[in-house]
DNA sequence: CGACGCATTGATTGGATTCAACTAAGGTGG
DNA sequence: CCACCTTAGTTGAATCCAATCAATGCGTCG
């Protein structure tokens, strides 16, 4: 868990919250204003909460498999990974966190890790003790909600990335990625017209899609070459929205819940 | 939703809870003992919430993607599947509903499903109202506790699957789900040391991996030839344990968050 | 008995991996 | 400031795992 002192020069939050001054203002809170029983009441108990920021550098581990949970963070700018490297070493990214996710989402002050975070850039994140996190969920019955919703939104995505690993040829998998990123960034601010800082390696693609380097970079050119996305200088802009969705199957909805 | 009044001829719930008796008692409760705050505070409030109990029968659909959540089910006996129609008409399994599983989880009253639940047997449920069971996670937070935590549970089941899905090879893929299903099964009384009613086709198998079924069914062959297991009109015979786990790169620990 | 669902087998095809080499860009230190 | 090194991206050829297509066996149930 490296410490790292200057600023992110990835994602950053927009203007507004990039002083970093404690409390976990923007992004998680605009994410969380989607859902319908948050209110000002929760925003201040939630800035009240993670009353630290600190920042980390690109490849540290924020969380370590088998680490007892004692902090929840919050991501404030930057992108993350949850990762599990299986028998034979290999990596398989479970799912990016963006600015304004939690993890990891404990209800239950300890319990192990079953699983990695890692920064995939220099990153922001505000931070919350484990046990006064959950005490506050025990008193505020609407922040329990809210962070209920925000566990069920995470659990559409797993879902949704069991299928595509599951049924999708791996064209599809990378277009099916690319719009959940998309889509995601949207909620928090961080996508303009399918326009998006897009700070990972192929490797790190290929390691979410489960599939080579080789090959990811081979798809990649591939949805460059259809005229479907563009990627220059670590930003990559969907040239064509409906057919991307289209041919990534791709429908928003699961990351709505009510 | 088709109803049916016989009685399961598949998994049967042990002889205390075979009554079908509206009330939750035994696997779900038996489940949620494994969370230490689980109090019989608790217990009762389940029984008043699952209140009435009905049936299903074999592929008919509990839940369809689109529903809106109206009611809350237990499943008593048999076995349901979470799937997804994709694009192309083919089916992803995205996982297992044993006895004692709750579904659909979503905490805020209603919502639209972004997935379909199917009975892959005759099952039993038990169900409550989605509002009453909301207004019960609201007035007592050590219940929503424990829902908290099954979801946890639910959620590292489903990272569990990514990883399967995006890293193992066909081989390994069956054989994690077989110890996974042996691990859950046990944690409701449903499995004697490795053997268990195992009541699903090969093409349901192969939905749930993401194979053909042409491939799934040389995949258990290659795996009974190995001397792993044993299948026997429905009943799964887990016969060399360790060597099962190990090859599937399993851990039991995802299953069971503090 | 015939029909249907499920399991099984064989032959062929193809998508993705593997191995290996090479280019391009960026950072570092002499 | 350039030589060197590292990291990320790109390309080609050979190989292999799993899909596909097609046919058959087998048991159950109406």
């Amino acid at each position: 868990m490296t410490k790292i002192d200057e600023s992110s020069t990835y994602e950053r939050p927009p203007p507004a919250a990039a002083t970093s001054k404690p409390g976990a203002e923007s992004p998680l809170i605009r994410k969380l204003r989607n859902f319908r029983l948050f209110d000002r009441n929760c925003e201040r108990e939630l800035q009240q909460l993670f009353d630290r920021s600190s920042e980390f550098e690109r490849h540290s581990d924020l969380v370590r498999d088998g680490d007892e949970v004692q902090q929840v963070f919050v991501l404030l700018s930057g992108w993350c990974a949850r990762y599990k490297i299986v028998g034979d070493g290999s990596r398989q990214i479970i799912s990016f966190l963006l600015p304004g996710d939690v993890f990891p989402l404990h209800a239950t002050t300890t319990g192990q890790m079953d699983h990695g975070v890692a920064a995939l850039t220099r990153c922001e994140v505000a931070a919350a003790d484990a046990s006064s996190f959950n005490n506050a969920l025990l008193r505020k019955a609407k922040l329990a909600q809210a962070f209920w919703w925000a566990t069920l939104a995470d659990k559409g995505v797993l879902r949704a990335w069991v299928v595509n690993l599951g049924q999708r040829s791996a064209y599809c998998r990378v277009a099916h990625v690319i719009c959940e990123l998309n889509a995601r960034l949207q909620m928090v601010g961080l996508s303009n017209n399918g326009c998006f800082q897009f700070p990972v390696t192929q490797e790190e693609i290929a390691d979410a899609v489960g599939m080579t380097t080789v090959h990811a970079n081979r798809i990649l050119q591939q949805l460059r070459q259809d005229g479907l996305i563009k990627i220059e200088q670590k930003r990559l802009t969907i040239l064509d929205a409906d057919g991307l969705c289209e041919l990534a199957d791709f429908n928003s909805a699961y990351l709505n819940p009510v």
